[in-house]
DNA sequence: TCAATCCAATTTATCTGATAAATCGGATTA
DNA sequence: TAATCCGATTTATCAGATAAATTGGATTGA
């Protein structure tokens, strides 16, 4: 019964229908869902049924034409960063690879956000970053959940590049650390060390050193890469 | 008249309200879109309308309650890379600022992305990037479209990755060609150097060489970036 | 026999109308 | 004055009917 939160008809298919074919219930080649299927299934209206099938056509997973149903679409047109499809993904992937996929694309764009945050040096922007930091040192010592706000700091850092194209990506930065902090945590206790390396990566930035805040970045992700490595490893999961 | 397509009533609505709300006609705030008010507007049936609002919702742009509305949801939560959204946002971006941001996008992610192609050394998705670039040699000479195979080309890359977090990235690649190609290839002519660019990243990733894809990558984006923005200052659009 | 065309059944798209559930704002009351 | 209650409005869901589009087989002609 956790977070179940009495959902709307129309979500609840959404969600378990998003959560099969994330899973891969359905092959991706060409399958097809039915109307008349999904409104037996779930004991619901056309009206619900529909409306969910658009939700999951608008995040790229289904192609529905007239007769045909709703077929399954390749695997390139899903929305991967989009919110509920990480979600989806999270019920059904692999710790593993699902973890190293997610920390390659960090690493891939969370570099340049850094040195774009630095090189902008917009004042208010920055500032919004070191209250993170702060929350995140009062976390450290157990006042408040270490998770949102290692999440609010890196979502800082990408609103500062005041750049839009990297927003959508804090539901990337927040999946990731909801799977890789509690289980490093566990192993290797608070992350003090973590702390430290956030610290630089926010000083470069207020500094104005593009540079320096894309080496802090890096190193920062790379470290954490090979923690979740060892605790995978440790702990045995595929 | 031009790709009219006869779309659906419900995706009429939809791409309308769309591009509305990128355009900034809804202050992103607090203001509320009615059902009552958009089946009145568009002459639609309640399904339709409802239909629509799901499909916007589904990319974060609304946020809808009982009794009180769809909301806009703050920008923070829009899904920028969503293709339907930067189609809306196209039709209203001012071409520097939205190019600029594109390119910086596609430097903090593509650069990793080549290097991420040439050290896991699929052979058949190195394959697909060789025939892209085929592609666009044939283009450059006049047969084909260059967009197409140009975006065909950055899609390969994504794809070798190996990482399905950098699939939905192509379709923010295909918008910026869409910009930027038919605006550079007006001033220059046809793109020669770009050519070249690309095949020392083909070369690279083919070798294996995940430093020297990175840098090629790198290389051939920032010239890129110099030359819309020399073709923005010529053309002396905003 | 084969190909092209046509037709009918099925499924999605849209509309209409009705009921349930949730929320806001004002009225009421202590 | 503040807390609570209640009614009106709006979204959520359901039900049923018609329109439009597509598939697959039947028909027709060479």
């Amino acid at each position: 019964m956790a977070g179940d939160q009495t959902s709307s008809v129309t979500d609840e298919i959404t969600n378990i229908l998003g959560r099969e074919i994330l899973g891969g219930l359905f092959p991706p080649g060409a399958t097809l869902l039915g109307e008349e299927e999904i409104c037996a299934r779930f004991d619901a209206s056309r009206s619900a049924a529909r409306e969910a099938v658009k939700i999951l056509s608008a995040k790229g997973l289904l192609l529905t034409r007239p007769r045909r149903g709703s077929r399954i679409r390749p695997l390139k047109d899903w929305n991967f960063l989009d919110p509920s499809v990480l979600g989806w993904l999270r019920a059904s992937a692999t710790p593993r690879h699902f973890i190293t996929e997610l920390l390659e694309v960090r690493l891939a764009f969370e570099c340049e956000a850094a040195a774009l945050a630095a090189s902008r040096n917009n004042a208010d922007e920055i500032a919004a970053i070191r209250e993170a930091f702060e929350a995140m040192r009062a976390a450290s010592s157990g006042q408040g959940d270490p998770v949102s706000s290692d999440a609010a700091f890196h979502e800082a850092v990408l609103a500062a590049t005041g750049n839009r194209f990297f927003l959508p990506l804090s539901a990337l930065i927040h999946t990731a650390l909801q799977y890789s902090v509690p289980t490093t945590n566990a192993l290797f206790g608070h992350p003090v060390g973590d702390l430290d390396a956030h610290g630089k990566v926010l000083r470069a930035i207020e500094a104005g050193d593009a540079a320096r805040a894309r080496k802090a970045m890096h190193d920062m992700l790379s470290e954490v890469l090979a923690r979740v490595r060892t605790a995978v490893e440790l702990t045995g999961a595929s």
